[in-house]
DNA sequence: TCAATCCGTATC
DNA sequence: ATACGGATTGAC
């Protein structure tokens, strides 16, 4: 302790002549302290404590980080107020667009602003800045720019896009952009209309099968540009962002747009932000981690496969990037894509809520897309042992033969092994089943006893009711073994996997067999897959969860889609009952009858999206106090106390779900983060998490 | 009547 | 965590 240091007295400090008075978002995690706080602005750091800066100011006897919301003449506060203790840095990393839009988030999902902001702005990366910062001096020094901190460039010099140039010769205004592959859609045309108009369409797209996605999106980016406004575009993994980026790159050229994701390290990810939030580029994609990105002027957010669960962040307040795009949209006055080969639940809400209107192909196009898709009893396997071994039906025995016969590769698509324990019988793979209610057996654990996922009885003395056999295996083989079996099937074909381990982005168009998991199935360099199979879909649809049915179509969407259309040849076999509405979606290619389905049983049953649900996870106490302090709007359903397992194993704390209209879903909100507020200021220890459309629900 | 101390609450 | 205000206590 050097008392010289401590007792050093501070130099007088004046407050700033104009704006003293510095309002001051703080990082603190206790919701009671979820406000902004005033500061004074000591002179000297007057001209840098601008609004959006990183501060550090002294809170309640500590440092800590802030940042400035705004400058104002007075405070409301009645004490005194203390100064700004330094600005960490002078670069604004939080615009008013995004400072808005963290608070709406917050208050959507029941948190803090300091929760939110710290998903929006990333961590501070000195030496990136100050590259970064030279290297916009040099720019200025060029005369490129005026400031150190470049204005947007205005529509003026997006000229030179390719596809918008003026006419060789020509002096009229440069080329509207061409619908391209939009206009195979109904109202597609009209959509990249109103985006290269400066208006802000909402669409809920639904992608033909074959779809080059990535080129549609990049398509809309530049319409966007074209209106002088910026565009954001977040997927929801690594693989869907290298497509994006490349298409981005063909149309806008280079430098025009940065991407943004969680694989960055800390230093390229402040870069990359810092190149947006200074309008260096007008254009960012990304997956989630991009979802608060700040764009300039922002006119367009888009979103592929929002079913995708990537899309939902695992840390608090645990925002879903398609809320918060839609959000952002609503505040900022931009247009908004909602795209995937499904279409989700809630996209479907979108859709009758009158917020967003259909972009689909009429029945005839979507015909002329669509493969061919044969639904086959799971019981009927082929004769052939090789390929009985590999578990195929005769049918896609045949479709994948005859498409190998032609020259085209065949993709086979197999859920993760682990991903869901169920068991068969070894001899004749019928999935094994409770002899008392019927549910599928699991194997809890390797080596042990089969019991049931429902009723929970052990399954000893098992019997398979078809054949009389006693053995059970795993249903879910995998995806490495289940390609040594099909290679055994087609002798001299080779076999290429794609997964968890090792995606692989692209297959050339040869014969080939491709065994994938869903989410890492390759394109194909060329015309689609000449057949594609989908396995094990009893493991898949038997999930307990309440979105099995709309996860595993858009499973068997994502692989289907990139086979060839029926009438050239491209074949779906499907090992699953034809039956089953989920299949019956498939064979029809109609993720949009499938949505108007899900979406009406969900407001029968009073599940989420059209109620609004809440979870409230801590131990039993603590979980009891906090609904007594909550003030919960009238017609609240509470729902439990069931017991849960802890997250770190440590037996089991208690889960509460609460159930209200769409209509109360903020005033829930509120009421659950006022309570939380209450308890943080008693100092409860014991925490409680406070889930707002909780994912494990879904 | 006043200072020392305790406790609850706000945190600018 | 720390600072502050109001209540409480105890000595004169």
């Amino acid at each position: 302790m050097s008392t010289r240091r401590a007792r050093r007295a501070r130099a007088p400090r004046e407050p700033a002549g104009t704006l003293p008075v510095a309002r001051v978002a703080v990082d603190v995690p206790l919701p009671h302290l979820d406000r902004p706080f005033d500061y004074l602005v000591p002179a000297e750091l007057d001209e840098t404590a601008v609004p959006g800066v990183r501060v550090r100011v002294r809170f309640a006897g500590q440092l800590v980080d802030g940042f400035v919301l705004s400058r104002t003449e007075e405070s409301a506060h009645n004490g005194r107020l203390a100064f700004l203790e330094r600005v960490v840095s002078p670069e604004p990393v939080l615009t008013a667009e995004v400072a808005r839009l963290a608070r709406a988030v917050a208050d959507r999902y029941a948190g803090t602003l300091a929760d939110v902001l710290r998903l929006a702005v990333p961590p501070r990366h000195a030496a990136a800045e100050a590259a970064h910062a030279a290297a916009a001096a040099q720019a200025a020094d060029a005369g490129d720019a005026a400031a150190g901190a470049a204005p947007p460039p205005g529509p003026g010099d997006l000229t030179d896009l390719p596809g918008m140039a003026a006419r060789p010769g020509g002096s009229g205004p440069p080329d509207r952009p061409r619908p391209g592959g939009w206009a195979r859609y109904q109202a597609g045309a009209a959509l990249l209309r109103a985006l290269a108009e400066g208006r802000a369409p909402r669409a809920v797209w639904t992608a033909l099968p074959g779809e080059d996605w990535p080129a549609r999106l990049a398509e809309a980016v530049r319409a966007t540009i074209h209106s002088g406004r910026g565009a954001l575009v977040v997927v929801a993994d690594a693989r869907d962002l290298d497509r994006l980026d490349a298409a981005l790159t063909a149309v806008l050229g280079d430098g025009r747009h940065v991407a943004l994701s969680a694989a960055l390290g800390p230093a390229e990810r402040y870069r990359r932000f810092l190149q947006a939030s200074r309008g260096r580029v007008r254009v960012v994609i990304g997956t989630r981690a991009a979802m608060f990105a700040p764009v300039p002027d922002l006119g367009l957010v888009a979103i592929w496969d929002d079913g995708d669960d990537l899309h939902a962040e695992p840390r608090a307040p645990y925002p879903h990037a398609r809320e918060v795009l839609l959000t952002r949209a609503q505040l900022a006055g931009a247009a908004a894509i909602v795209g995937g080969y499904l279409r989700t639940t809630e996209a479907q809400l979108l859709l009758e809520a009158g917020w967003a209107k259909p972009v689909a192909a009429a029945r005839a196009t979507v015909r002329a897309h669509a493969p061919l898709v044969t639904p086959v009893d799971e019981q009927q396997l082929a004769h052939d042992p090789a390929a009985a071994a590999a578990r195929l039906p005769t049918l896609a025995w045949q479709a994948a033969r005859e498409a190998l016969r032609t020259g085209a590769p065949v993709l086979v698509q197999v859920p993760r092994r682990g991903y869901l324990p169920a068991v068969s019988c070894v001899d004749c793979h019928a999935p094994a089943r409770c002899p008392h209610c019927g549910g599928p057996l699991a194997l809890p654990a390797a080596r042990a006893t089969a019991s049931c996922r429902w009723c929970g009885r052990p399954a000893v003395a098992y019997a398979c009711p078809r054949c009389g056999g006693r053995r059970l295996r795993a249903a879910v083989v995998g995806a490495r073994r289940t390609a040594e079996e099909l290679g055994r099937a087609f002798p001299g074909v080779p076999v290429r996997t794609s997964g968890r381990d090792a995606v692989l982005a692209t297959v050339p168009d040869e014969p080939a067999l491709v065994v994938a998991t869903p989410g890492a199935e390759p394109v194909v360099d060329g015309s689609g897959y000449g057949a594609v199979l989908l396995l094990d879909t009893w493991a898949l649809l038997t999930r307990a969860d309440l979105r099995a049915g709309e996860e595993t179509l858009r499973r068997w969407l994502a692989a289907a889609a990139l086979a060839r259309p029926g009438r050239s040849g491209g074949r779906v076999v499907v090992v699953a009952d034809g039956g089953l509405p989920v299949v019956q979606a498939l064979l029809r290619w109609d993720p949009g009858w499938f949505a108007e389905r899900e979406l009406a049983d969900r407001v029968a049953l009073g599940f989420p999206p059209a109620a609004r649900m809440a979870s409230l996870t801590g131990s039993p106490d603590a979980v009891a106090e906090l609904l007594r302090l909550a003030e919960l709007p009238a017609g609240t359903a509470v729902l439990g106390p069931v017991p849960v397992p802890r997250r770190d194993g440590t037996g089991d704390a208690e889960q509460v779900l609460l159930r209200v209209p769409r209509s109360a879903g903020s005033a829930l909100a509120a009421a659950l983060h006022a309570a939380a507020g209450v308890r943080s200021a008693r100092k409860a220890r014991d925490p409680v998490r406070v889930q707002v459309d909780p994912r494990d629900l879904w």
